[in-house]
DNA sequence: AGATTGGCGCGTACG
DNA sequence: GCGCCAATCT
């Protein structure tokens, strides 16, 4: 009995074949998990060395995930492979070979906070205009050129993109991006996109390099390649050219990354590439119900950029996907949260096997409060993560600043915080001195003397800041990482300070700051990875801590879990997830598909693509919901329902709420205007997709400012309270003054102003709650 | 220097 | 409608 019993036939051949180029198209809930790590354990199990095989992830969880079930099959060798996610990897490869690109070995690795930090700092030195260079802008346009592999000297020349940025109104990116690189290299530092470049510079102007790789790795399999950009897959063709034994798993369908760069056509065109390539379409799903899979065949029918497939279910039968129609936002809310307490009742499924899916972050606040009204338990997704918290990241800067010097943002960040007297204008005359002699801002700080225009006594209190960081530097050859930072907390007055603060935020700052302590400290207590012989090894304990920290984020906590808590998150972040109950909300026109997508065929596309992972979360239970009316930036909108419903066929859904009587085109309660900082950015959309995109009309809506047509706007209203404000097919308007009974036997009495009180039974009751 | 208020901006996100 | 940042006050 071998774990390859375990595999249909597809599986199977996706599996043993291991040699050649070979890609995996894997639908949604396809067993693409145990595909992936079942050949990776065939591979092994071939007597090939762990060492000479790579596996390439997006996330870290994604790569433990792997690492733990191939360690399952073939034992702790699997701790030996080259696995890891891009990032990861790359950056243990950069380490190794630092020097060929005048690194030293401790780099710093710059998160997206630094890198706008310094750009602000940048653009705030060359007197540019920061409502217009907004950091967050600069940055885009700097990580785009860095996925494609365009270094600055290349951006200088490219015509094409320096128009783009002039007609945006800011010519002057390619100098940023110039004065930013040379910026990050006096600070001995990378950002994440560096990663990606620094390693193919190194491939590319190495020979020797490349070659020692290329022999290296054996065999190399890369996760979710729909999701690569250009860098990650210019990268792995490289590394691949000798033994091309590279296999490629994904699905083009479920491509939802192009706005951070990914290009669907690396996975569209790779036969390209590869002309004797193998392909395995895993088709059969083994996760959803017939009518949850027909639908999201339904769906993706529609898009133009894809790859043949058809995929099927076995389950057959099941519940049909609900559509819920209501009146306004809050409405929506109620009426989920009410269907996820019925069906919890009648179904008996643990909260957490629930989920709420929506297009943006800003919707989950309806949800929450629903939720709470009903007392059913939930947990919001995303947010900012434990690293990305201020008083740990102070407390890192303090451990990075530690270990390199040149690191100019950690250096700024805690230069004087504590608060020490070094002020502003003393860190700006700094900044303006170490760049006129061109030296790191750490050189400053050590020859406080040099600072131009600044009082002895800022000179002074620099100085003690330096004797004091050069202390916690001489602990680093004999103190591990936890004893430094432990030494480090109580000398700085960093853990007296949120100590001394009782407020709800100082207690939980402290907090955070012991559990990253014992984070440290467990580090530094465990039994450390090992080194091939030829791997360069952290100098110390704490710059290997802080090298394994510099690319986690908390996404694989488990802590929160252990609650049996519904969950609710973006779309995005549902990607690779499953429940038995989906809902997925806002199902509306200028929502989903979003509203900065609709003038593009190809974003458009990603919005389908994306609506296609929503309903494939589901296993069993699907519901869809939209309101006629909704609150967007503080103003009330007109809504539409999705064009992505209308794709739906008929006979896989049921519509609860009323039908809308009228066609959209003689219809007049569409949307109002949106906001005109919202249109301008809309036509900023429509320039920056205009090179590949089928020219489209603003939008298809009228910007009729008018009421909604309360007639056709029917709504359930089993969550009504007393006090509202209700409109009655028969009797107009009223206010509620009581309401009796349970769920949906509930009875109102509404006092119409034109009828006086009614009691009204509001399963049959067409009321409509008036905002 | 630290607290408070006013104004502006608003998509999705992994390293 | 809300949160973040920056300018202003104390």
């Amino acid at each position: 009995m071998s774990f390859l019993d375990e595999l249909n036939p597809i599986q199977y051949e996706a599996v043993t074949n291991i040699n050649g180029p070979v890609m995996i198209i894997a639908g949604p809930g396809s067993g693409k998990t145990r595909v992936l790590t079942y050949r990776i354990a065939n591979i092994l199990k071939q007597g090939v060395d762990p060492y000479r095989v790579m596996a390439l992830t997006f996330t870290n969880k994604a790569s433990a995930e792997m690492r733990e079930r191939i360690e399952k099959i073939v034992g702790a060798e699997a701790r030996n492979l080259y696995m890891g996610t891009f990032h990861s990897v790359f950056a243990r490869i950069l380490r190794m070979e630092a020097e060929k690109l005048g690194l030293p070995r401790n780099f710093t690795i710059y998160d997206t906070d630094d890198a706008k930090s310094l750009l602000k700092t940048i653009i705030k030195e060359e007197g540019l205009n920061d409502k217009l260079y907004k950091a967050s802008n600069v940055y885009y346009r700097i990580s785009s050129a860095k996925n494609a592999l365009i270094t600055p000297e290349d951006y200088l020349q490219l015509e094409d993109w320096i128009e783009e940025d002039t007609q945006a109104g800011r010519p002057k990116i390619a100098e940023l991006y110039a004065k930013y690189t040379l910026r990050c290299f006096k600070s001995s530092a990378l950002d994440f996109d560096d990663l990606l470049m620094k390693t193919h510079q190194l491939l590319h102007k190495f020979p020797d390099v490349l070659y020692k790789y290329q022999n290296r790795f054996q065999y190399m399999m890369i996760d979710e390649f729909q999701d690569t950009n250009y860098a990650q897959y210019e990268i792995v063709r490289l590394l691949a050219a000798i033994h091309e034994n590279i296999c490629i798993v994904g699905d083009d369908a479920q491509s939802i990354y192009g706005f951070r760069g990914a290009t669907i056509q690396n996975i569209l065109n790779f036969e390209k590439d590869y002309p004797d390539l193998k392909i395995f379409k895993l088709e059969q799903n083994y996760r959803s119900t017939e009518y949850i899979v027909n639908a999201a065949n339904n769906i993706i029918k529609n898009n133009q950029a894809q790859l043949k497939k058809k995929i099927f279910t076995e389950q057959l039968g099941g519940e049909k996907i609900k559509v819920y129609r209501t009146a306004s936002d809050s409405d929506e809310a109620r009426m989920v949260a009410n269907a996820i307490f019925e069906q919890k009742m009648r179904l008996h499924i643990p909260h957490s096997e629930i989920a709420i899916l929506y297009r943006t972050n800003a919707q989950s606040r309806s949800f929450e409060e629903s939720l709470r009204r009903l007392n059913i338990p939930y947990k919001i997704y995303g947010g900012i993560s434990f690293y990305q918290r201020k008083e740990i990241k102070d407390f890192i800067a303090y451990l990075r600043l530690t270990i390199n010097p040149n690191d100019e943002e950690a250096l700024k960040r805690i230069i004087n915080f504590p608060a020490r007297g070094i002020g502003q204008t003393s860190i700006d005359r700094m900044i303006v001195t170490a760049n006129k002699h061109d030296v790191a801002l750490w050189q400053m700080v050590d020859y406080p003397e040099g600072i131009e225009d600044l009082q002895g006594r800022g000179k002074a209190l620099i100085k003690n800041f330096s004797i004091m960081m050069k202390s916690f530097r001489a602990m680093l050859p004999n103190k591990n990482a936890y004893e430094i930072a432990d030494y480090i907390g109580k000398t700085t007055g960093i853990i007296d300070e949120y100590y001394k603060d009782k407020t709800i935020e100082g207690i939980s700052k402290f907090e955070n700051i012991q559990e990253l302590l014992n984070g440290i400290k467990e580090y530094s207590m465990a039994e450390k990875q090992e080194y091939e012989e030829d791997e360069v090894r952290p100098e110390n304990d704490l710059a290997a801590y802080l090298q394994q920290i510099s690319l986690l984020t908390d996404q694989d906590d488990n802590n929160g879990d252990v609650t049996d808590r519904i969950k609710l998150m973006t779309v995005h972040a549902a990607k690779g997830l499953e429940f038995d109950s989906v809902y997925v909300v806002g199902m509306e026109e200028m929502l989903f598909p979003s509203a900065l997508s609709v003038l593009s065929r190809e974003d458009i596309e990603e919005e389908r693509r994306l609506f296609y992972v929503a309903v494939t979360r589901a296993r069993k239970y699907l519901t869809l919901s939209y309101a006629l009316s909704r609150y967007k930036f503080g103003q009330l909108n007109y809504c539409e329902q999705s064009r992505f419903i209308d794709e739906i066929k008929q006979e896989n859904i049921i519509l609860y709420g009323q039908k809308q009587t009228t066609s959209p085109s003689q219809n007049s309660n569409f949307s109002k205007p949106e906001p005109k900082w919202y249109q301008s950015k809309i036509k900023e959309q429509a320039i920056a997709s205009q090179q590949h995109s089928i020219p489209a009309t603003l939008t298809k809506k009228s910007t009729a400012d008018t009421k909604p047509n309360i007639e056709q706007a029917g709504s359930i209203t089993t969550e009504l309270k007393i006090g509202d404000k209700v409109y009655h097919d028969k009797f107009d308007t009223g206010k509620v003054i009581e309401i009796e009974g349970i769920g949906i036997n509930k009875i109102a009495t509404v006092f119409f102003n034109s009828h006086g009180n009614k009691k009204i039974m509001l399963k049959f009751a067409k009321l409509q709650i008036l905002e």
